[in-house]
DNA sequence: AAGACGGGGAG
DNA sequence: CTCCCAGTCTT
């Protein structure tokens, strides 16, 4: 690249638009890494929009190693979209075990119904449409099914590219900007999936530069290994001795003030989860009275009051994770058969 | 812009 | 123990 370009680009995009130098050679030796080191998901070759859905849904907030097992047994259960469209809403949840963020599975088969009326929509911006499909899924099926040049933009990819450009937080305008430009058009799906396992094994929260075949494009890493260590952080505190000094910390301004979550909300969520695990292991058909759900409930955090339980049965109901049994008295709660 | 929303693995 | 993860929706 020359810095004529450079200038041409950054008087359209902005003077401070966040660039890669080296950008070719930099996708040639990821696509290079990729091609040794990727890890082999099942979903990587298949064509199946359908197979590209689950798993990029189960891939929300979710490390890879647990999305592979819950994957194969979703599948297994539920093999195209007809029949995961066709499913009861607790057969969906109990196959969604183990996942975490419940609604996930209900949106994914609301999805699934939608498909398999409409047909599937090729583009991200139609697929963005569905409930339950943001950019990040809408971009993994419209690039892994459909071959479409569409950037996914995970943490990773945010990670990795932000890194690259030496901009280490990035705002998302900067980062889609960035994402398409860097998009390798020819194989979009191999470009998508090697930057975000770059980033789950490579360039993670605390990188391994050392490993980096990337590391003499890096405008992180320049930055940092330039100066002495003493000139390191900005605001004038020193890093970890036991800290390599190529290594770059985006760890993000949360030092002072991090967010805690409340004991109650941390409550609130935990027995949420706990609840929809205990009726996941209910005979089918079978129903608990709410009232005698908190024992049952095992002990992290402060055991639901009475009170607190029907407030959180009422908001699983809410969510439609969860129904109340009318002929009960009293209340009983069991997940919905449909 | 800020919350809500799980569960498990890594450090 | 805390932090984080192939995000998305709601307020």
């Amino acid at each position: 690249m020359r810095a004529s370009d450079v200038r041409a680009e950054s008087a359209i995009a902005g003077a401070t638009a966040p660039r890669i130098a080296g950008l070719a050679e930099v996708q040639r030796a990821l696509l290079a890494w990729h091609r040794r080191h990727g890890m082999g998901a099942p979903w990587r070759t298949s064509r199946d929009p359908y197979h590209a859905l689950v798993a990029a849904v189960m891939a929300q907030q979710t490390q890879m190693a647990r999305v592979l097992p819950a994957y194969e047994r979703f599948l297994a259960a539920f093999p195209t979209a007809e029949a995961l469209a066709g499913a009861t809403t607790a057969d969906v949840i109990r196959a969604w075990s183990g996942m975490g963020y419940n609604q996930r599975a209900l949106r994914l088969r609301a999805a699934a119904r939608i498909v398999v009326v409409d047909g599937w929509p090729r583009e991200m911006e139609a697929l963005s449409t569905i409930d339950g499909i943001g950019p990040f899924t809408a971009a993994v099926v419209a690039s892994f099914a459909f071959g479409r040049p569409a950037a996914c933009i995970d943490t990773n990819v945010r990670r990795v590219l932000g890194r690259l450009a030496g901009e280490e937080r990035i705002t998302p305008a900067a980062l889609r900007r960035l994402a398409g430009e860097a998009l390798v058009v020819r194989k979009p799906a191999r470009w998508n999936q090697a930057l975000m396992d770059y980033g789950a094994r490579i360039c993670t929260p605390r990188p391994k530069c050392d490993a980096c075949v990337v590391a003499e494009w890096c405008a992180s890493r320049a930055s940092k290994t330039r100066g002495t260590k003493d000139e390191l952080p900005s605001d004038g505190r020193r890093v970890a001795e036991e800290r390599a000094t190529y290594e770059i910390d985006t760890t993000p301004k949360r030092m002072q003030q991090r967010r805690r979550v409340p004991a109650d909300d941390a409550a609130r969520r935990y027995y949420r989860g706990r609840t929809i695990d205990l009726l996941r292991g209910l005979a089918p058909g079978g129903c608990i009275d709410v009232d005698a759900l908190p024992p049952l409930l095992g002990g992290r955090h402060p055991k639901p009051s009475l009170r607190q339980m029907r407030a959180i049965v009422a908001s699983l109901v809410r969510d439609g994770l969860a129904v109340l049994r009318p002929e009960a008295v009293p209340p009983a709660v069991s997940l919905p058969e449909d």
